[in-house]
DNA sequence: ACTCTCTCTGAAACCGCTTTCAGACATTGT
DNA sequence: ACAATGTCTGAAAGCGGTTTCAGAGAGAGT
């Protein structure tokens, strides 16, 4: 492998000289410039990444701890952040956190160790204190995405989930539906929390009395939304709606619903949040909220551009709006 | 940031002796190991990454370039290669060539500029002769997941597709359909070739004739095999199955069937590839041929550390059978 | 007691780049 | 013509590890 110093040597300069028309730092006389570049050319040099992020001690790589690859929704995030650093020239390192605490700590640890220029965490399984402490005592700029935190607000990029749950449960309610059942996140969860604060707001507004009976915690699984549907049928409750807190507890209460002989969304009208891949794939489609998941990511890669001073954008939105997605799962009462 | 330095101060020995312990290349007297122990946890010291790849050429992550982040498909392929490396304290550097030739080149040349110390490939759209030119021409080593190029088969991880597609077939047949249309995906791509080799291989063994008007493309998208199915249909080709060459184009067949007012698998039974996430959330849970994305990811891993001298493994596989994941997309005839 | 191993250890070179610093040269102003 | 300024340039000193090499000391064998 060529070395700086063969280039140096071919173009008859000095390395500092190859090193200044390679990063642009100084002023190079036309005449030596294009004869390092040409024997840069002629040597297919490559400079050496290590190397250099010893000298300048930056690695040009951005770290990426997500909850899980290989789910739709982060793997968008991921997606998003990609987008942008690459654009940079920038490289991602990834790794994942399986929702598990414990592990989220130690993956967090081992991208440190990397020593990547800056970090984004999507997770969930870490509670808000402690996750602050990290933020606070790590030595490089540290990004939150898709949840909110008000002690470090500003490293954070996150959806509106209260006004999330409220769309969702207004647009039912606009569709003459009072009985509303809620399928929740888990209480752990701000996200969770959060929807179902704009779930009892939207019913607030439409004066509608909120009503324990209606909401069952499904958590954010298929399996728990199947669950938690099966509950609430079992309870006689009586609803003509279901606000599901994400799409994939809405797909298993869809199931429920099927196999109580319910149809959707002639007797039962069903809408999800987030609005990934599999809405489309239901049947019906699924209406439901949409969060820009691969926005989000950007976003958060911009900032911590930003806070790199590699970027020098105007202004990055942190807080993203949720959007209703109107498909086939909700019909008027 | 603590150095190298300050441990060997700190501990009384020499730098030369830290690294030993360190990495444990050499034997290092039990009092002074301890001793550097003692400095190391003090000042919690961290070695710093960039010096020691400078000094090693060694980086400890491997590359990863992957036709689309965001898929559950390729995600899964991630993870796999992700919680194989993680074991041996590698890092994964991720790419993505959204299955564009030039980007994937593009993305692979960048890959190469961070030295990783392998490369994992899974992209669709470098044609064979290329990749093998990539591979042959790398100084590092390349494994390929999810595509079997012969030239280069023992640095490949694949799927048997023909089997797999004469597998769904089968499975169709026994069922005792005879009139057994296919969606193909593109003929550019060998998967998509070998799945509907093994189409006819089954029909062969089962003395069905091939009909080409049974026959049409669909690509591996939804609306492709919408489409797809749409063609079928007017076609007036008279069949009672259809075997769709992935999840994605099921999941578009079946809302053409859906629209065209037939029942599956009532009225038309339908088996699809890949065993995607969306396979549980149609309605009917599609039947359909498994490809362990995780587990040729985390080969693919084995293979790059096995060349790397890392890992002692005995064997690992590169070639993998097809499943058949019987749900209810399947009617007997 | 003396050599011969064997086990540890530290000094120093090296990995390939960036950056400082001082100086060479050209240009400008007076 | 001379000083003052500005523009380029190269030598050399890092950056923080690993590894070579030679040597010190301990134990074994005669």
């Amino acid at each position: 492998m060529p070395t700086i110093r063969d280039v140096s040597q071919l173009a008859k300069v000095s390395q500092a000289t190859v090193s200044r028309v390679l990063n642009g730092t100084a002023p190079v006389s036309r005449s030596k410039r294009e004869a390092v570049l040409a024997a840069i050319e002629r040597l297919a040099y490559q400079p050496n990444t290590f190397a250099r992020s010893l000298a300048t001690n930056r690695s040009h790589a951005i770290g990426a701890l997500v909850s899980e690859l290989s789910s739709a929704a982060y793997g968008d995030i991921v997606r998003g952040i990609e987008s942008v650093i690459e654009e940079r020239g920038m490289h991602l390192v990834v790794s994942s956190g399986h929702a598990r605490s414990d592990v989220e700590l130690s993956s967090f640890e081992f991208l440190k160790e990397r020593r990547t220029d800056a970090l984004i965490l999507q997770i969930d399984a870490t509670d808000d204190d402690d996750l602050v402490e990290w933020v606070r005592k790590s030595d490089l700029p540290v990004m939150i995405v898709g949840r909110l935190i008000h002690a470090i607000e500003e490293r954070c990029v996150y959806l509106d989930n209260v006004t999330g749950g409220a769309i969702a449960t207004r647009h039912l309610l606009e569709r003459g539906h009072r009985r509303i059942a809620h399928i929740a996140g888990l209480k752990r969860l701000a996200d969770a929390r959060d929807r179902l604060t704009g779930y009892r707001r939207a019913l607030a507004e439409a004066d509608v009395a909120y009503d324990e009976s209606l909401v069952a915690e499904g958590g954010f699984i298929e399996d728990g939304g199947y669950r938690a549907m099966e509950e609430l049928l079992e309870r006689g409750a009586g609803f003509t709606a279901v606000f599901a807190s994400n799409d994939q507890s809405a797909a298993g209460a869809l199931k429920a619903l099927r196999q109580a002989g319910l149809r959707v969304p002639d007797d039962v009208s069903l809408v999800g949040f987030d609005d990934l891949f599999i809405a489309h794939y239901l049947h019906p489609a699924l209406t439901t909220v949409r969060q820009p998941f691969a926005e989000m990511g950007q976003a958060a890669a911009r900032l911590a551009l930003m806070s790199l001073g590699i970027d020098e954008e105007k202004e990055v939105t942190r807080r993203f709006e949720p959007v209703l997605m109107e498909r086939d799962s909700v019909a008027a009462r």
